[in-house]
RNA sequence: GAGCCGUUAGCUCAGUCGGUAGAGCAAUUGCCUUUUAAGCAAUGGGCCGUGGGUUCGAGCCCCACACGGCUCACCA
């Protein structure tokens, strides 16, 4: 060997010694090595047969088995070894004795393995005294060579930043951390089996956008070296999907990666998961209800019941869920009534003024409203809630309520005073929509988020889009939910971090 | 973007009043043939986040910066 290890000798006097023991090994990382047994397999093999034999004998069932995986623990008590290994399914014993092995291959084992390598190995399962099921060495192979220590293996690996940058150490030490990525994973198949058995179709739209939408946020902008064109990384596929609609296909989803150019917190991550569904003929009531129809469905496919404990709360999310006007809800939490002032966002100002409310100024009267409702509703909901009915202003791609056109068919669902989806009765009148857009731009002096005018979607419309229901949900805060972790971080396997010093 | 807290051995953490750096696990060397956080004995291992400053002397006090966490702000 005349490889260069002057970069891996940097890593310190453990990974040293473990350089030293890797080149005692012809083979530290054989190209394969046998394994015919996983380790649950193993004990179930031995469970089985040892019924079978008490059964009709008294004799212990004599069974061969391969098996291979992490060496995890390892006792070695002069000329006999206890150790365990661990594979996807779980850990077993391995028991090894000089006797059986032999003088060199057993001090091999003793001396060249080492905590974190994966090896494989042969021999036949028994019980020890303790009634451990076991695998009685025979032989054993390395099958690749870990030349980093692994992190201590009672406390596991607490610190933070390595469990987000080195995520592979967090699954590998910390079962918890594995759970909740095996639920986040059921999670998704549960919410697409459920789209699919509705017959909802599952589409792939734009990720590169050349006009950003469907969404009031600030995008990330890449280029495109050869058209020579800025393009933007999709805050939404909200307009995709509807031009899917006016194409005929009735009901469309796509669960996808959205992206934000905006603050990073416990409930933001830059890049989150999305599901956004679109239904024709059916409006923002019929979206209520597929909601909570398909949000207990996943907590019941998942968890196996529709109550949730988040963050030391009792969470019910049987349907039907509490349906909450948002001006009623407001005017019951504030004394506010917003149609007092509807349109003029100074006198609602001076009408909270007037109340003491501790409210950031706003440049328009629906995003007053909307601050309303993030800082005095938001927080008191627990249960699962709609609110609905929300101001035009703040809604350029919603259909107007025909009983008072100051307020749009939309709702947000809301649990544990969080905000976990948005949808509404799309608006399908491309006049109208072609007025908010410009509206959007005038608001879009101050306010940077206002909604790009968009004529591509708006020639869309023209073809005829029919009454339709939209729903967009996110996710990784569903997964929060379901799976009690406070901070979106924990649901994502590498969540944004900035450059390592 | 603001405030608070944190950063010490591979990992988990102590570190007193400012006086030459500690434990457990992991590692190395012995002993140990049914252990399971194995046990016993010995040993090695430190850019105390980085850079300045104060001081005879700084892991500790001061300033700046970096990274992380939480809260707030921003934000569906």
């Amino acid at each position: 060997m005349t490889q260069d290890l002057t970069y891996f000798k940097n890593f310190g006097e453990q990974v040293e010694q473990r350089l030293n023991k890797l080149s005692q090994f012809e083979q530290p990382y054989p190209p394969r090595v046998k394994r015919q047994h996983t380790a649950a397999e193993a004990i179930k093999l031995f469970e089985v047969a040892e019924a079978k034999v008490t059964e009709e004998s008294s004799e212990s069932p004599v069974i061969e088995v391969e098996v291979a995986g992490r060496l995890v623990t390892m006792r070695v008590m002069g000329k006999s070894t206890f150790a365990h290994i661990e594979d996807g399914t779980g850990r077993i014993q391995i028991y090894a004795r000089k006797n059986d092995l032999g003088n060199e291959r057993y001090n091999e084992l003793k001396k060249s393995i080492d905590l974190g390598d994966f090896i494989a190995v042969q021999g036949h399962l028994f019980r020890t005294r303790t009634g451990e099921i076991s695998v009685h060495l025979v032989d054993f192979q390395l099958a690749s060579k870990a030349i980093h220590p692994p992190p201590e293996k009672w406390h596991g690996l607490k610190d933070t930043e390595i469990r987000y940058r080195q995520r592979y150490l967090d699954l590998s030490v910390n079962p918890e951390v594995r759970d909740v990525f095996v639920k986040r994973s059921k999670i998704i198949s549960a919410t697409r089996q459920y789209l699919d058995e509705r017959s909802f179709l599952e589409v792939e739209t734009p990720t590169l956008q050349a006009i950003y939408g469907g969404a009031l946020a600030r995008p990330f902008t890449t280029h495109h070296n050869t058209l020579d064109m800025d393009l933007f990384l999709r805050i939404s596929d909200e307009l995709y999907l509807k031009r899917l609609i006016v194409g005929g296909f009735e009901k469309v989803y796509e669960i996808c990666k959205d992206f934000r150019n905006e603050g990073i917190s416990t409930k933001h991550n830059p890049e989150f998961t999305m599901m956004e569904c679109y239904w024709a003929y059916a409006d923002y009531q019929d979206m209520m209800r597929l909601t909570e129809e398909m949000i207990a469905y996943v907590a019941q496919t998942v968890n196996g019941t529709m109550i949730i404990n988040y963050n030391g709360r009792e969470i019910d999310l049987t349907p039907p869920w509490r349906r909450l006007n948002l001006a009623e809800g407001i005017k019951e939490h504030t004394g506010i009534d917003i149609f007092e002032s509807y349109g003029d966002v100074d006198a609602l100002w001076a009408a909270c003024q007037a109340k003491s409310l501790k409210l950031s100024p706003q440049p328009s009267w629906g995003k007053l409203v909307d601050e309303l409702l993030g800082e005095y509703l938001e927080p008191t909901i627990v249960n699962p809630t709609f609110i609905h009915t929300f101001p035009v202003d703040v809604s350029p791609l919603s259909k107007q309520s025909p009983d008072d056109p100051r307020m749009v068919e939309r709702f947000e669902m809301f649990v544990a005073g969080m905000e976990c989806g948005n949808a509404y009765s799309e608006l399908n009148d491309p006049i109208i929509q072609r007025q908010r857009f410009l509206e959007q731009q005038a608001y879009g002096q101050a306010d940077k988020e206002a909604h790009a005018m968009d004529d591509d979607y708006v020639l869309a419309l023209m073809q005829g889009m029919p009454p339709t229901g939209g729903l967009g949900i996110g996710l990784d805060r569903i997964i929060m939910l379901l799976t009690d972790q406070k901070s979106i971080r924990d649901v994502i396997l590498f969540p944004h971090m900035r450059p390592q010093a």
